[in-house]
DNA sequence: CAGTGGTCTAGACCACAGG
DNA sequence: CTGTGGTCTAGACCACTGG
């Protein structure tokens, strides 16, 4: 059984890969422990845990102790976005970058903002919004409330030039955050801001994170009528 | 400088993440070797680099041979949406799954369709159209192609009871995919079948999956109304 | 060329959870 | 209780790439 010919990781994930996909192991089934397949490939346990933890990572495994590594019985597949600072998410595409500050003040949120912020209903916090443009003709519209209790620096700022987006990401650490994608119908107000049709069907991202246990920020994205996230499984 | 305190790659890594929270080490800038890491923290180089690996996957550091690791300048945040069974998702929210066949047809799809799948603009393929539901209401509607030189056993299926998503996952190996969320307006004959209003924002999921070079399945997904995707950064 | 991360190894101990 | 994965260690060699 000891075949030589599997010395890293690498290989040994796809060989494994392929035994999957060819149904010599199959979905909810029991595979052999990291011993049995340490043994076979001719290689140490620690090369065969690497590659099947990966594997469990990316959700085609199903690992436990004692009960031993499982084929998933549904794979789970996970789609994996990246977040980047809109900037940069338009100078990759090879597009020219425009801002435009639209709006900045220091305001009482509506109840929605400050319940989801968890900060006193009658506080004001810093607002931000603005337009971020790829080649001169909109890309997104960015809806921001900042929390001054945890982000003081940024009342400084004008957020005229270099936006809320970019600034914040530079200058406030935070520890965790919730996104959340969802499709929502321009307002005539929106509608004109990214120079698009009333009602027209707009890709949102809603995004809230936190230091510890105080929120930072709370930002609303709106893009482009037909933006698409795109990614690969 | 032997601080005994940290015997773990988890420990190593909440350090390791205190130090960038903390400003101590900055975004772009350079920090110790793993050698150094592991003499300061008393334990194995291997454990530095377990710690280290496991945060530059997750994009708050950039490692290169040679040139070490460094703070990320513009962390990039990793969304992560995992994509299971419908059915399952419905039932994880402990909601009533429902299902419904609308449609299933061999038919010559319409270019944009065979372009994407890169078969044969003149053969038909499978059409299946089928409404998933969440406690009697409608959650999303399916619209998919099959190829079925791909998946031969797809054509002896009803998909009356078991919907093609679950069939396909199950029965239909893939090696790899691509996925796009983009917000569309409701036509009306989605939103009747939806049973929401024509041109509503509708959440929109286009999944295109291959085994090989072969594109085993192309499928839309439209959500109802209202409906988020959410995950943790 | 030389410093850095990337990985492999053999062996060990441990934590968890199935039976 | 015991089998399984999870992890740590010390040491080694390698691959890449910056200077």
């Amino acid at each position: 059984m000891n075949n030589p010919s599997f010395r890293n990781w690498q290989s040994v994930q796809e060989e494994v890969l392929r035994r999957i996909h060819a149904r010599v192991w199959t979905p909810g089934n029991l595979i052999p422990n990291e011993a049995d397949l340490a043994l076979e490939f001719g290689c140490a346990r620690t090369t065969v845990n690497r590659a099947l933890r990966s594997l469990a990572e990316s959700g085609l495994l199903d690992r436990r102790r004692k009960a031993g590594t499982r084929v998933a019985a549904q794979p789970v597949a996970k789609a994996t976005l990246d977040i980047t600072v809109i900037r940069i998410e338009i100078e990759d595409r090879g597009q020219k970058y425009g801002y435009q500050r639209i709006e900045r003040g220091e305001t009482v949120p509506p109840l929605a903002i400050s319940g989801a912020m968890k900060t006193h209903a009658t506080r004001p916090l810093l607002h931000v919004r603005a337009l971020h443009m790829a080649d001169d003709t909109p890309y997104a519209f960015e809806d921001r409330w900042i929390n001054p209790e945890v982000v003081p620096k940024g009342l400084a700022e004008s957020y005229e030039t270099v936006s809320a987006n970019e600034w914040l990401l530079k200058h406030a650490p935070y520890t965790h955050g919730e996104i959340a994608f969802s499709a929502t119908s321009a307002t005539s107000e929106e509608a004109g801001i990214l120079c698009c049709n009333k009602n027209s069907a707009l890709l949102t991202i809603d995004r809230l994170t936190w230091d510890g246990s105080s929120t930072v920020t709370k930002v609303r994205l709106l893009f482009e009528p037909g933006h698409q996230l795109r990614t690969n499984l």
